[in-house]
DNA sequence: ATGAAAGCGCTAACAA
DNA sequence: TTGTTAGCGCTTTCAT
């Protein structure tokens, strides 16, 4: 007995349940499924009578029989250390759009820069064939030739890796920072000085913007005593709010600029500046990496860099879309930010 | 303890050509890798040397085969409007988290609040056998006995829907948050008045927010014509920004408080007015559904109601943990929200 | 204590 | 024009 469904919401129904209750072979329905009737000169009745029996009772592929059979599962990952911050969750949602327009789907995990969590995710995808993975590593250590090789490192560069790998250019990104608010102090008849708000050191990304402002501080011809970096262990909110109360309370005058190393960081930061009521005036030049809407909010200076998220993950799935074909374009991306400054 | 996992890139390898390399049969070895060697009496000579052979080569089981074979992938799915919202992004990383604990892996996808889109992605996930699906619907109309009835809606309450559903408590948060207001305004002298930036207001979350404002309105006895309600047809950045400029530019006043319905509109809506640069001051009252760390960058009195995600979230999985065994509590759950109060 | 075999639903190669 | 069959790798049941 076969139960009357409703189109979308077909009770399992195989190919060989229709074969069978059409008096038909597997084959015949399989080919008015796909769309070769007419090449495969099906008669024109029988084409009919199996769309007419479909339309009414219904048929959904069985995916996992499919990727079975194929060794090919049409999945995706992605591996991230979380989706609260907005600059993941944003590449995030990028990337399972791009990834759904091409007939993929994305399955995203978060592992918290956890590097055990992050070993538990990739077993796991492992185990469910997923065609590729895309990774934000918590660590330098990855085994090779994982996933047939079709993994694309996202947004750290640990410089180890025979993996293709989609960063922002985030010394360049501190360079291009660290010049603008020093000749923003100049041109205001402020002395620059600058607190960097630095967080997880390990971490390239964080380390590059950190070398970066050092450059610039350099090259300006700032006395490097006029850059002081109050380094954290993380790159969360408490780190920076932690970072900040240390530096307030080994009694240190605020500098002219304030820059933090993301955003998370910053807010941290601003956190604990308000507890301590001290030095916080409109007029306290404020910098991050990353932006966000809510910048627009503060009636400070404000100067940010924004990665551009579109462009990086165009860069990853292509590459990955290289990787799945066998045009392996192996490369090392490296995309530009944009600076975005307020009242200034 | 058996470790299953696998250093390097062993290419897949199956129980059976495990068994073929040692001279076993499947089961045997299967005994051993489920831990029930002993429990079936597998000479201890065998199990070592099984366990041996897969340390040294290794094994990671196919999953897919495994789902063909149980018809259950441990695989659950979340289809909500964006990721690029702090709200739901959060829910996503609580989810996937809990999931994960509980040896499920979850999928997210992103609809953009579109019909089509969501009809697709039930159909995806149906096709790919997933054993229970999240759904912050888009819409009303949803078929019955979708995934078997493993469905869960989120955050939207429709009410026309068989289906269990989490959602906060719009209305009451709408309510307290409107009395929290007027009487600020009445505490500090002012004229309660109030603007209300809605967004879509065929979302039930939207609608009920806005119900709960009027009735405090009414409650407190205010005057109905106090409270200006601007309609925007979506709940983005662009829609706030754009009410906020049609008020503007209808040569309306700036009432004491200004109230948005969700973030994206409440920060479309403070660009709007920088934008103007009119009327909006350090005293201007701001409030606003959902709450963000950088609303403590506002130098103005600002007020929000949070939701509690992880209440919501621990409510939505064992809800699905009933559906999946069996103990159906098919219910109607509604998560209160906290008041956060800045600067008043 | 271990082995053999059926079958999950699909695809692809081969028959008729 | 249509039909048959052999797997994909796993789990389960039934035989040794």
């Amino acid at each position: 007995m076969h139960p009357i469904t409703i189109t979308g919401n077909a009770m399992a129904q195989t190919v060989d349940d229709i074969a069978d209750h059409m008096g038909l072979s597997v084959t015949t329905i399989r080919l008015v499924l796909l769309g070769k009737a007419r090449q495969y000169r099906i008669s024109r009745a029988t084409e009919t009578r199996v769309r007419d029996y479909i339309d009414e009772h219904g048929y959904q592929i069985n995916h996992t029989a499919r990727s079975l059979r194929l060794k090919r599962t049409d999945t995706l990952a992605l591996i991230l250390p979380r989706l609260s911050n907005h600059y993941f969750a944003y590449l995030a949602e990028l990337l399972e759009c791009r990834c759904r327009e091409a007939g993929l789907q994305l399955m995203v995990a978060c592992c918290d820069d956890s590097e055990a969590n992050q070993q538990a995710l990739i077993d796991n995808f492992q185990q469910r064939n997923v065609d590729g993975l895309f990774l934000v590593p918590a660590n330098a250590k990855l085994a090779a030739k994982l996933f047939d090789n079709r993994l694309v490192l996202l947004d750290r560069d640990f410089g180890m890796s025979e993996y293709p790998v989609v960063v922002s250019d985030n010394e360049r990104a501190g360079f291009e920072l660290g010049q603008k608010l020093i000749s923003f102090c100049r041109q205001s008849g402020r002395d620059p000085s600058i607190l960097l708000l630095a967080g997880n050191p390990f971490m390239p990304s964080i380390d590059a913007r950190t070398e970066g402002i050092k450059r610039a501080v350099k090259e300006a011809g700032v006395p490097r005593k006029n850059l002081h970096v109050q380094q954290a262990p993380r790159n969360g909110f408490s780190d920076g709010k932690n970072a900040m109360h240390r530096y307030l309370r080994a009694g240190q005058n605020l500098p002219s600029v304030l820059v933090s190393s993301s955003i998370p960081v910053f807010e941290g930061a601003l956190a604990a500046l308000r507890a301590e009521q001290r030095g916080y005036s409109c007029e306290q030049v404020l910098a991050t990496f990353d932006d966000n809407t809510m910048l627009d909010f503060l009636p400070n200076p404000v100067c940010s860099m924004r990665q551009d998220c579109p462009h990086m993950i165009d860069l990853a799935f292509a590459e990955m879309q290289g990787l799945m074909t066998g045009h392996a374009t192996i490369g090392r991306h490296i995309s530009p930010l944009t600076l975005v400054a307020r009242n200034m």
